[in-house]
DNA sequence: CTAATAGTGTCTCTGAGACACTATCTA
DNA sequence: TAGATAGTGTCTCAGAGACACTATTAG
């Protein structure tokens, strides 16, 4: 091919995770330029014979050591004058892990890895806070119409947890008979006939997912 | 910077547009190498300078004489193999035009341009089968949830004619009352106070939508 | 008055949401 | 038995969907 063309291909992953009772979102704090010491997105740059799809898979691996993430691609976002250094077009993903499936490794760009609440951020690098923004409606939008939720949680889970993830994403608190009315109706979920062992009250029965793959279902 | 990648950046969009009662998509037939002679979304590569949205409108606007089109993004295919001649990311859009608000011009890369029927498509280059039937779904998506069907429809018209458009697009049959009964209570759409007149039958009042914008309102 | 399409109302059933008490466990 | 959380049923109201006839025009 007989193309000019100078445009460079990333990919950047909002990661999202519930930690004590928060929604977080996982963030490096950058040590070289441009954006030097401001907080940005894990991502990196798509090599030649890799999927946009295995970039965000490796890039995620290489920065955190994580198993059972949901990864799924946001939007590509291509303003020319979004990164200083020239022209970089970079496809957003989005992810959702359980806190318990992801540790923070050493970050080849950046010092402090953390993970910060949504409704807190610091100041982001490049475009990075409105693909924060559209991550979030995105995963909103999933809660509501498939089973995904089951990657913010353990295999086995008592109900009052899974009501905690809707109140968390949504930030709102949802009626207790009929949260646990519609779960039952929708039949995404099946009793372990295990229970909850150590609590200094009455135990909770575990429920897991009858499907893993990710379905259409309306959820509220 | 010191990055060394070799992908080249394209926008396909999948044009539909409304052709006796059928879905059409626009298609083009490839007089150049590879899959010369065959059927392909128009499309092109994204120059340095330019926002991936206005390579797509650019290169639309190349192909067709165009006007009061709705152009949004779809989705990135990054397959590595995807193309043959090398590593090409493709930034896939869905645009929507009433057939009167488009025109054909001669095609840089092909000979022949037409619209086809969704349902009787020929084989496509590359990959742009997969990308037609997303955008399909993502179309379905829109009228379903949004007054974006004001984009198959000229300025003002008959009620008949919006559920026409629906009836379409889902390849089914809706109930006349339930229909008006619904866009009614939704106020998308106001009277005009005019009527159709050249009919050799009872005459239709004319409605338009009240607002340009899209947004997000439950329609089916 | 015929042909052709526009336009209109009611009933049933399902599902969403509001709402308060009893059950079970530990210490 | 006190403290803490788990778990359960009913009523009302709104909206979806099924369904058939009358209205208006041209020729």
């Amino acid at each position: 091919m007989t193309i000019k063309q100078s445009i460079l291909v990333t990919v950047d992953s909002v990661v999202f995770t519930i930690i004590q009772n928060k929604l977080h979102v996982l963030l490096g704090k950058r040590d070289i330029a441009p954006f030097k010491d401001m907080w940005a997105l894990p991502g990196g740059f798509v090599k030649d014979q890799e999927s946009i799809d295995d970039a965000a898979y490796r890039d995620l691996a290489e920065e955190t050591a994580v198993k059972d993430i949901y990864l799924e691609q946001l939007y590509t976002f291509g303003n020319p004058k979004r990164d200083p250094r020239g022209r970089v077009v970079t496809v957003a993903y989005m992810a959702i892990v359980a806190r318990e499936n992801i540790a923070i490794k050493a970050w080849a760009y950046t010092k402090e890895v953390w993970f910060y609440p949504v409704d807190k951020l610091p100041k982001l690098a490049f475009d990075h806070k409105d693909i924060v923004y559209y991550a979030l409606k995105r995963l909103q939008w999933k809660l509501e119409y498939t089973n995904i939720a089951q990657y913010l949680l353990p295999k086995e889970f008592p109900l009052t947890e899974l009501q905690h993830v809707y109140q968390i994403v949504f930030a709102k608190k949802f009626d207790v008979r009929n949260f646990r009315k519609k779960i039952a109706q929708l039949g995404i979920i099946k009793d372990t006939w295990k229970m909850q062992k150590w609590q200094a009250y009455r135990p909770a029965k575990l429920y897991t997912f009858v499907s893993k793959k990710v379905e259409i279902v309306e959820v509220l």
